[in-house]
DNA sequence: TGCTGTGAACGACTTCACAGCC
DNA sequence: GGCTGTGAAGTCGTTCACAGCA
């Protein structure tokens, strides 16, 4: 393990080799080498071993890798066992649809409180126990349910304050899905999500022709 | 403009910078240095420079940029006069959140129809004269509209499936939600958008402390 | 022999540094 | 002097190619 080296792209990868592991060892696959496994993914099957070099040794020569003890690898490498507290502030349609879609329990992220400042929409009650509550609240409430990620759903033009309240609530991580770039301390980790910009950047390619060599698999 | 070679991330900031000078104008801000704009986006000036400089020449030596006339030629480039026709498929809670978010449509992404296998979704009426239509008529809607781009909402192991029908109807591009990776033929044009991928990236720099370096501004 | 693990080569993107114009 | 535009240098990530083990 070379700590503290790890490109970002190989961490978004490890995150997909959990997810095709997961369907390996329910297909019942109980070994795979790099190269099987490379073209499931439509990668080379180099970028698989560097990727997994970061981290140790798990494959046998001459054999693959163990499909259920890669995956429990990689679980232990994202942490995936370890359940983080979020919440979602800005409740339109897009935060609703994170606060329903299971996929982010399942990965261990689970909503802990959902804010808006829409009187109207304060006090509706949401799957899991929650009901949507006031942003006027969420420093207290982030603090008191030990809330580690805070998910920005709100227009660009209320992002930056919102981001303002997380950081000064204690919060440790933002997911944010305005299209503005936040000014954060350091110490915030910070992932963006920008729809409109990927949507941007297909109608360029589809334009332009694109750069990228096909996918064959 | 150094015809194809322009590299992809270039295009993803140019996205930005396109919102951003938006804002600037709308300020009432005519004119600006490269550093400047930078600073507002966190990233250096010579990166500003060099993005720009693969399409042409925008400022003034000594003085800088024109930010009408640089928002108009960006706009240029990006294509975003241009009205793309789009479907989405998968009427879930994110399906619907992008059918009834104005941001895409503002950005020149036109949804032309909406399809759900659901027979209780079927009929449902939507936003701009649409309603939820059976996947079963994709083929033929899609051909009908002229829809190029199909963004895909359905849960995963629907999802190449629905790829594969979006190629048959000829569509250009996809941008694909589910959390798996596409086979497609080399030219469809295909962008992943996969929000739990981006979660646990979050997470693991929150937990081995991030790469990268922190935000000033 | 087959396939992993990895230094070294390569390629892509970013940053530097400065020439050239305002 | 100030700031752009850009070749050159540097950095980061991917791919190659092969040594080394099962």
């Amino acid at each position: 393990m070379d700590s503290r080296k790890i490109p970002k792209p190989t961490i978004k990868r490890l995150a997909i080799f959990h997810r095709c592991l997961e369907n390996l060892v329910i297909s019942g696959v109980s070994s795979i080498s790099s190269k099987d496994f490379a073209d499931r993914l439509g990668i080379k099957a180099s970028q698989v071993r560097k990727d997994l070099s970061y981290f140790g040794e798990f494959g046998k020569r001459g054999v693959g890798y163990n499909t259920e003890l890669l995956l429990d690898s990689i679980s232990e490498i994202l942490g995936i066992r370890k359940r983080w507290n979020t919440c979602i502030v800005g409740m339109g349609n897009l935060g609703m649809a994170l606060a329903n879609y299971p996929g982010l329990s399942k990965s261990g992220f689970v909503a802990k409180a959902l804010f808006d400042n829409n009187p109207n929409k304060i006090g509706m009650p949401m799957p899991n126990n929650l009901m949507i509550e006031s942003t006027a609240k969420l420093k207290e409430i982030v603090k008191s349910r030990n809330v580690e990620i805070g998910v920005i759903t709100v227009p660009a033009s209320a992002a930056q304050s919102t981001a303002d309240l997380l950081t000064e609530a204690g919060i440790k991580g933002i997911v944010n899905f305005a299209p503005i770039r936040l000014s954060l301390p350091q110490e915030i980790i910070n992932e963006e999500i920008d729809i409109s910009a990927s949507f941007r950047s297909l109608a360029f390619s589809m334009t332009y022709g694109s750069s990228k060599k096909g996918r064959k698999h």
